[in-house]
DNA sequence: AGTGAACTGAACTGTATAGTTTAGTTTGTC
DNA sequence: GACAAACTAAACTATACAGTTCAGTTCACT
């Protein structure tokens, strides 16, 4: 009783290469433009697919969207508060001088990092749960991350190391917004070193 | 030598109320909907006004738009970060305290204050003058009034007012981001005093 | 080699868009 | 009342969009 492989699977063998490239292509419209202000016709250009095909990986340009910042929000981005684990055993100022320095270096070295915060929250509105995938995979690791670390440092003896990580993340996600994404560097000028040194100080002691 | 009154005006008398129920009826749906996800007949009638009227007070879809913009950022949310005057001379702990909770309760009762910010942030890669303007009226005047309050405090002796003023407006902001704008209230929850005491507490000492 | 499904390119449907035009109506001012 | 400009409603242009259809091509698997 010989069964044809092919029943094992899903009746469909949709390449996932050209998942991949209408993904990165959707990616590449979508952060530039915005949900509303991308085409579809565009996305299938820029990924080197026939439109036909598209529709036949993705139900519609919602489920195309949906998908790829939930691929977005679980891969390629997840990983930007998290501290490079040799630094772990640091001394605690380094260390948060360290990750906050991370981070900021990483959001402007990966291109389409800040489009990607501009599409997150001017489409939270209108997608609210992907706005809670981001939270979810996004800023929940990174407080627990820093909650933790805080709250293991046994020379700090914090009163409450969940509220004193939001407050350090908050600080310097702000920075960021400001400075870079909001185009402020020239009117609300900051070193970058001098906020991140008088918050340091501000939170251990 | 009698002049008429006219000449001495501008050639053009378009009424001033059409021009404000245009900027309504745009505040109403560029706030909902997005700049691409708008258009001009859903603005002309939601101000109650014919197309034809709208392009006569502005030059097109971008002109109004930024009109508008510079409108709310000048007017409407400008005072948002601001101190009420008689509560200038309390204690530090209590007037920080205070700020922070007057900032997130107009937050939450001003409508429209939350998708405004989602809009400004949103089309900040695509309308940078437009988050320099409103980085100029909110952001700057709140750093400036909350460093000088700070730096006139005596008690205080804090080493660089201007950096504790933006990690305080910053760490206040991004919660409202998290848990407001993100919907990140039950994911990641915590009590707004929870945070606003830390907070005040790792400033002052 | 042959079978079927993925894929292409292009045409197609129906709707929406930004912006203009036109003909006629209101309105303020002399 | 007369004039001019603001305004209206509606038609109009030209383009763009989401999504579908279809005839023909590629490609993986047997």
């Amino acid at each position: 009783m010989i069964q044809p492989k092919i029943s094992l699977k899903e009746p469909r063998q949709l390449s996932p290469e050209k998942a991949e490239a209408i993904l990165a292509g959707g990616m590449q419209e979508f952060l530039a433009h915005g949900y509303a202000g991308t085409s579809m016709d565009r996305i299938a250009t820029a990924a080197g697919v026939s439109k036909a095909t598209v529709y036949s990986h993705f139900q519609d340009k919602e489920g195309l969207f949906t998908a790829l910042i939930e691929q977005l929000v679980q891969g390629k981005f997840r990983s930007l508060f998290e501290p490079s684990p040799e630094n772990l055993q640091l001394e605690p100022r380094i260390f948060l001088r360290e990750l906050a320095n991370r981070f900021l270096d990483m959001s402007a070295n990966e291109p389409g990092f800040l489009n990607f915060m501009r599409l997150i929250i001017g489409e939270s509105g209108r997608f609210p749960q992907l706005a809670r995938a981001f939270v979810r995979n996004i800023e929940r690791t990174s407080f627990g991350m820093l909650q933790q670390y805080l709250a293991a440092c046994p020379q700090l003896k914090l009163a409450d190391p969940e509220a004193t990580a939001r407050i350090f993340i908050g600080a310097v996600v702000h920075f960021l917004i400001v400075q870079e994404m909001l185009h402020g560097k020239d009117i609300v000028p900051m070193e970058r070193d001098r906020l991140i040194n008088n918050l340091v100080d501000s939170i251990l002691l």
